[in-house]
DNA sequence: CATGAATGAGGCTTCATTCAT
DNA sequence: GATGAATGAAGCCTCATTCAT
């Protein structure tokens, strides 16, 4: 018998390219490089991935699924007030990927990347649905906060998901940006004005000129 | 930068590459695409611009000077009380965006392209002005909100602003992934909530247990 | 302007690709060689010609265009008595082609070049083509003689003519392959006797037993 | 050439080889087609076949060893006058070729992918030895008959009989390019004249006016 | 003996850049 | 100044061959 699969490889050159992938960018990124940083020769890879745009997809498939995961879990550990609840998961998100700020290079890439590819498509699915699996645990939390009276029923639950998941996204770019930039503390101090809004007493925006279509 | 003196012929360039960056990324224009759609030939591009990436650069920083040209005069037309400013600048970032979506891409592009060049320095910096110029427009209205007591006096501005700005950044690239996603009706929702916690009486995150380091 | 096209340079590039073709074989011919061959940058090839196997095409067209042409000036040069004429032009045909043998290679090349490949039925078409033209030179040679009562009615011009360019195709196949093979020579005597066969009394195989189907 | 013994297995990969290279060609055809067709492992082939090059040059070896056996036994069978064994022996040579008219591509395979090889010689020299093989057994013939007197005695036999052989071999191409040639109906014909010319009393080309740019 | 996972040399091709016209 | 023909560096990928199992 030949040397028997090493199931392994696969994950090396996944977890080389994305190392590779997220410093450099895909364009700029070589083939030769992954198999260097994987430690395996550049034929290797064209074992396991078809070529090097698929390498890239499979890339960045195991980096949403790992997202999505880590995300469900720690919004199923989630108790307490749903102002805590909120903290924590705002927390929770900025903390894990502050730690991995590199990867967040890839996000960027997907898109680029695929600019005039046919896989684009693929991407934005993908995409979508990492953004929608974390809007609807936000969601989630605010409906439940609604159904027990801790948050003002006039609230739309999914526009105002959208927004504060967007809103992490942006702070991390900015992190990713300026690395001074204290994503942490920015975060807390909008969660809090965000939680205060949430919580208040509702006043819908009465007196307020109509705005549609105008181009101020 | 530029070497040859026709300045309309580097604007018409400027835009055609603009363009074809916009649609193609970075890496897949191909300078004949912009030099065609510039209706020159391509050995005229070299003639106002030393390389692609000089070219590149020059379209980001036009980009990044009409951003906050045209936001400087929209925070100088405002007026009225505070919700009614940050509802108008709100809907106008989110309307100028929305009509030109397609150059959003650009920015990831930006991000992308410039991964492992040496210019990727001056983009971090073109960039983070950019972002601080609209910062300091949302700062300066709701430092001016604290003055007139309309916005509590605990708010940090600087750190609000900048989740602000965040979001409708956020708010766009879901629009652009998603051409279904109603950015302008979440940027209002978001608002109001948002609004909403500025401008109620200050309760700070108080009986919260601390987070640093917790990874939840 | 810009350094106007050369037409000169494809046909140049042409030649090369010819010669590098005829001594090396498609699969074993280097772009780089053809390149060098011609005089022009590797990149030049591909202004002139989408791929290697185009160019392996146009290589092949333009010597089938060749041989067409230029045995039909010989065809039309031709005349005195049919044996004679039929003489002259085995001639021609043998002397010609063993001026360029290495060309002959090339014909060869054709065929294998492209087994496996879409253009295949291109290449039959063009080859059919070139022995249709040939074998028709031949079959109007025969049926004048026949008009004349030079060769007997019983002749069946297409398929004498064919034939004979097959005899003339092999015994260049043989000059190729065995250098010391003369194949003039073989020639001469072999036109003897197609031609004593041809203009001597009709003897229909007459007492020969069936072949049909039979496998000696 | 063989490393290892199973005399079977040897003979089944060449078996496959054949069928894929007279497929594919030399340059397209893949050691893992090879392999697959002969039901055995990539690594299998290397233990009976140096290389790519050796295992095609033991294919074209086989072949013409087949070629060469079939031949003579053909020769052995013949009988009666000197015209039916002619017409028997062409009729014995198209047919069987006929049948596998797929092999004969490697005829041709085995030129061009030799070009620029040093196993060319070798090659050169397995295709004389077929061709003189074949040659020797048609000019036994006529020598034969003309010590029978059956044929005039001014016949140069080597010369007619490559001549004649060179002639099947090209209908043979030209069927194989064209699949509605009828290579029989024509080599039947074609033996009519042949045979009619050499039976015939002899009549030296003797008025033969020189060739112009004749190169003897 | 047999296998097929691993390898890396080398090819074709692209495309930013140059420069003769 | 403007052009586009010419260039060649550099990348992706293929595939014959090796060798651990």
């Amino acid at each position: 018998m030949a040397r028997k699969a090493d199931p392994k490889k696969r994950i090396d050159i996944l977890a080389a390219a994305t190392k590779v992938f997220a410093q450099k960018g895909y364009a700029a990124a070589r083939i030769i490089e992954v198999a260097k940083a994987a430690g395996v020769g550049k034929g290797t890879i064209y074992e396991y991935f078809r070529s090097k745009e698929e390498l890239f997809f499979a890339v960045f498939e195991s980096m949403m699924r790992g997202m999505a995961e880590s995300m469900s879990q720690t919004a199923d550990r989630l108790d307490g007030p749903f102002a805590d609840r909120m903290r924590a998961l705002s927390d929770q998100i900025i903390l894990s990927w502050l730690d991995q700020l590199d990867t967040y290079a890839l996000v960027m890439e997907f898109w680029s990347a695929t600019a005039s590819s046919p896989s684009r498509n693929m991407f934005k699915k993908l995409f979508q649905q990492g953004y929608r699996q974390l809007r609807t645990v936000v969601q989630n939390l605010i409906e439940t906060a609604q159904a027990a009276n801790e948050v003002s029923a006039d609230i739309d639950p999914y526009k105002i998901a959208s927004a504060m998941i967007g809103t992490w996204d942006a702070l991390l770019l900015q992190a990713w940006i300026d690395s001074e930039f204290d994503a942490l503390a920015v975060s807390r101090s909008y969660m809090d004005v965000i939680l205060r809004g949430l919580m208040s007493a509702v006043q819908p925006s009465p007196p307020l000129a109509p705005l549609e279509g105008e181009k101020i």
